[in-house]
Order: C-alpha cells, then structure tokens, then sequence
DNA sequence: CTCCTTATACTCCGATCGAGTATTTCAGAG
DNA sequence: CTCTGAAATACTCGATCGGAGTATAAGGAG
C-alpha cells in the first residue's frame, strides 16, 4: 500500500497550535473490584489518498492508541466526557460523533485482573484533517492498521499473504467438526477468494485474524502479522469504526460529513472509495449521487482537479426531511445468471 | 391496537418450571465517585400475533422491567454476565445474543447523583416464547410500549393522538428557529402524516416523544402519555432493540432466529411483518424468499394453517457462507413519477 | 495545434420488484 | 356429495434500477 500523502481537501486551512495536555493516570488507583470506564474516539478525517485517523503517539515509545481518557464524575454524559478529552488532546471540531460498542472482557485487558475495565468506543467524523493539534497527535491512513481492508487496487498483498495462513488456521482445527467450522467462518467474513467480500465485516474479519494469531500484537516481533499495533483495545475499536462508517454510508448520507463545504464529484466518489476500500464506476455513482438528490451545484467550478473543469457541489441537507434512506448504494458486480 | 394472544407458535412446549431467585441488589450499596454497571436484555419472540418480549414484573407495584442485574467480577464478559442473570431470572435459551448500546447519562437515572450508573443493553432472540419461567415473568407484546409503532392495520389510533400533540409541541418552540428545527426534527423521525415513516427509527422517535413529555412515565397520572411505562431505562432499551431488529431484518437474515424449526410462508410473513409493524404484499414476500435461497421446503405440509395446506420450509444455514447480505429487503411503495 | 487529462452525457439491457389476478387444494357446512 | 370459503400457490405486466460500456466536452501543457 503506497503511504498516505497527507494532502488535504484544505490545504490553505492554518490555525494556531497548541499543545494539549496529557491526560493524568494517576488520579486515583481503582481499587479490586472497581470498576474503570475509558473513553476512545476514532476520529476520521478524509483525504484524497484515504481516510485518515487520529493517533497519538504512544508514551515511551509504546504503541500508539486513540484519544481517550477515563469517564468522571463530572462528565453529564458518556458523549460529552468523550468530547471533553478530545477537546483535550487535540484541536478537532468534531462533527458527528457515534457510539460503536462497549468492551469489557476481563481477559483481554492486560492490565490488573481486579479491577473491571470498561472501555467505550466512538466514531467521530471531522472535515477537514487538520494539524493535528499536538506533538504526540498525527494523522494517519487507516490502512496502516488493516491493509487487508484496502482493495481499491486489487487484492492487497497483505490478504494474500494472510490468505494461506488462514486456511492453514482453518485445517489445523483439533477435531473435523471444528475445521469445517472454521473453514465456514472463514468463508463468511473473507468470502474467501475475493468474489463475496462484504466491506463492513471489518471487525469479524479482526476478531478472526487475532484469534488465529495473525495480527501484530504489541511486544511481537515483527513479521508474525499484518498491520500495526496499537495500545490497549484500540485497534479493536478502529476496526469497529470502520465497519461501521462503511455499512452506514449505504442507507445514511454520512459520507458528507467528511467533505468540505463544497467539493466535486471526483471528490466525493473517491473519499467513498476510500472508506469502502473498493473502486466504483465512475458514470453509475455520478448518476447514482445525481438521482438520489443528495446534492446540489453551488454554481461555480474548479480548475484543481487537472483537466476540464469540475462544478462545485454542495450537500443538500434537506434530503434528510424528503427521503427515507438517503445513503449511497455501493454496487456490488452482478452475478452471472445462474 | 387488540391484546396480544399469546398463542404460540409451538403451542405443545411443557417443561417443569421452577421460580427464579429475584437478584439480591444490597450486596454493596456503590460509593459516590464509583460507577456501577447493570446488564438488561430485551428478550424477543415470535408469536402470530406479533412480537413480544420477556418483562419482569416490577416489585412492589412498581413498573415492569426486563430482565437484568449488575456486572460483577466473576462474568468473564459482558455477554457471559448478561446471560448468567437471565438464567438465573428467566428459563429461555438464548439464541441470538447482541449488544445494542451503553447509556449513562448522569441526569437521567433517578438514583444518587454520586453514582455513576451505566446501562449496557442487549437485545436477545429466542426461537420459542416457552412459559415464561417464574411468575414474576411473563411475555407482552412489544407494542404495548410502542403503540405508535405499530402500523399493520393501517395508521393507529395512539399515533393519531400524538401527531397533534406533537405539532403543538414543535410549535411551541421559544424562537422562530427553535420552531423550524422541531418540525424539521419531526418530519425526519415520525414521516409526518405516515408517508416517509421509516420502521427502524424507533428510538429516535421515542427519544423526540420523550423530550416532548408525551410518553408515559412512572408516576404520572395515566393518560398523560401513549403506552406503558417501564422501570429506569428498560423502555428506551426496548425501543432501541426494536429499532435494531427492525434494520437488521433487511440484510441478515435474523428473522430466523425467532422462527420454529419448520414453518410456513405465511408464519414467516407475519413475523416478519409483526416486527417491521407494518403489512407486505403476499406474492411478492413469497418470490422474495424463493429467489433470494433464503428457504428449503421441508417436504412436509400443515394443515393447521386453515385453507390448503401449506409446505413447511425451513432455513438453509448455507446461506450465510455464500450471499453477501442475505436480508429481507421489506418492500417500500414506490412513488408515483414527480 | 496536438495531446493528455479529467469532466460530463448518453445508451443498452438484464435484473429487480410493486401490483394485480388467476388457479389450486384443503376443511367443513348443508 | 357438493358447495363454499379460506388459504396457498402460480403467473403476468410494466416501471425502474442499476451495472457496464462508450462518446463527447473543456480545460492545461508542450
């Protein structure tokens, strides 16, 4: 996968930075028992390269983890406390903001096994990717943590290499109930082969991978598996984010939220295809985006695209009064008539 | 809306019941400053009349609730806690088993405002409503808490009497904007005038009634609201279940995990309809299921059904591995040509 | 002026799906 | 035994959706 060039819808966009500080740990030790509720956000931002996460550098070279810090008591509500360490932690206007999944097994915290730790997951949509507000803050392509998730260009590398692992996974079940088991599960979430591959499956595609042992955990060494690491659950989260932003983009018009106030239809297809991780037919979305009534033109054009100019849209926000499910239908290839 | 008669698909199910030990919740009253943790699940069967959910009947005279109890050390996850309580207070077997969302916002539990409580809610499906399994559970109906949710017979009668109130509510907003946000609001949850209503925004509508104080709440004089009440937040869970279940229909094929092992067309229909609250055309339905490989005929037939005899299908597992998003797309009426 | 790049417009055609109607097959009443 | 009603099942029509491909327009760079 090429590295994600961080070139933004907005480049001109330049605001004073400043350092935000980090959220203290050591507030109160919980005590056996006690239960301690974290707050994450996966903060997405598009780019013509691809959608973009928030990240902060983990502390003492660790791995890096998403902006989050502990539920208070002064927090009114789950959203707004998340909100408060964002705010903290970095310098983004958050747009629509989500919640995804509460995790809270007890084996898979690391950390110590009295005490409960809850960890809340968000999605948060952004406009623009700013500057990322911090030092320890930078965006990046969300690839990086799911390259096998990418298919814009073909079947990635990554998934081939992951390919023969997992069948290799699969026939190393203990009994032959159990393999065929696994086989069918592999089927399920890989779709096996590339033909069947269902875009959100994203963190049932994970949550197989981790089990077989096929993904990078933090302290491996490297080369025992696909992508990078992050701190905690928070790649779990991302992965969570993820599948849901793509399964959301098809019955609701959520795509906008990432554009810019005005944008071309090049823009908009492309931010999709990044999110989805697939390529579309350039004719069949212009036509789909135009029908659908979820746009509108602003009346002026741009000459930045390279060739002929491209018109100026804008979202049309009354669509969400008009119509039931005003998402963006991502076209699946026609099967061959059986 | 007529009562829900609880006959059952699997009308001959006779098991020995035994009563249920009742959660003891002074086992440590929570200090300020700590966060306690309370598991619900929204249990739901299938019966002909419609869907019902398992509610635990309120102590004291209290308001009903649904099965639930604290997250607690020994629960390995938040799923293995949540299915330990429902053991303990109901005799289902679970079948399906998802998370729907945390709540926690701090003004919205009526308990001591030094304790944080959040609420983890899940949504559960089970194959046959059995008897409910002690005497303080029973199943009702889902609409007995939603009555404007249920659009099978046309418009009812509950929405009837909201729709006015919930004008007057948007109008009464304190400036001209506050006015046009409530309306435009409400055009996007409730539809207006039944055109454009949307089955799975369940609890984005009962979240606008209940920011408008038309829903029923415990210890308001009756008539005040539309539906029953429920204790804490258990009914906002139920919504929220409902709405989940009414979007996952479409592209999973969840239905079937509320369906005997065998069953008809028409059983399938009418659950599908009982859920989705709203009526589907028959020939359609059929050819729907047919093509879509969802189904295989048993080779036997029922009489039970009245008229001629219907063949009995059954769900065909396989289906999971090989179409990507094997649902039932409910039928929307198409607008005539603009 | 040529060529390249991107935007935009249009066509074809199979599949989908809403809507309606016709036919079969049983139970039970007369 | 026959009629009747209820339900199951089968078939048709036509609009529209949407995947795939192709053609044309309008700028910039050389």
């Amino acid at each position: 996968m090429p590295p994600v060039v961080m070139r933004q819808w907005f480049p001109r966009y330049d605001r004073s930075m400043s350092e935000s500080r980090v959220p203290e740990s050591d507030e109160a030790p919980p005590a056996p028992g006690q239960v301690t509720v974290e707050l994450s956000a996966a903060i997405v931002a598009a780019t013509p390269a691809g959608p973009s996460v928030l990240a902060l550098r983990g502390e003492g070279g660790g791995a890096p983890g998403l902006p989050s810090g502990p539920l208070e008591a002064t927090h009114r509500t789950l959203e707004a406390g998340l909100r408060s360490w964002v705010a903290e932690q970095t310098r983004q206007e958050l747009g629509h903001v989500e919640q995804l999944y509460t995790f809270g097994d007890r084996d898979r915290t690391a950390c110590d096994p009295g005490v409960r730790a809850l960890s809340i997951g968000y999605l948060a949509l952004v406009r623009e990717a700013r500057p990322a507000g911090s030092a320890d803050a930078a965006w990046e392509g969300w690839y990086r943590w799911f390259p096998w998730e990418d298919r814009r260009d073909g079947q990635p590398a990554a998934l081939d290499r992951l390919e023969a692992r997992l069948v290799a996974w699969a026939d190393s079940g203990a009994t032959a109930g159990a393999r065929q088991l696994r086989r069918d599960r592999l089927a399920a979430t890989f779709g096996t082969g590339g033909d069947g591959w269902i875009e959100d499956r994203v963190l049932e595609r994970y949550e197989l991978l981790y089990g077989a042992g096929l993904v990078s955990e933090a302290g491996a060494p490297p080369g025992v598996g696909e992508g990078s690491v992050m701190r905690a659950d928070h790649r779990r989260i991302l992965a969570t984010a993820i599948g849901r932003l793509r399964g959301k983009i098809k019955y609701r018009p959520i795509v906008f939220e990432l554009m810019p106030p005005a944008f071309t239809f090049l823009q908009l297809q492309q931010t999709v295809e990044g999110l989805a991780g697939i390529r579309l037919h350039k004719p069949n979305f212009r036509r789909l985006v135009e029908q659908q009534g979820l746009v509108e033109e602003t009346g002026e054009v741009t000459t930045e695209t390279g060739g002929r100019p491209a018109r100026l849209l804008r979202f049309r926000s009354e669509v969400l009064l008009e119509r039931p499910a005003p998402g963006l239908r991502l076209p699946r290839p026609r099967q061959p008539a059986a």
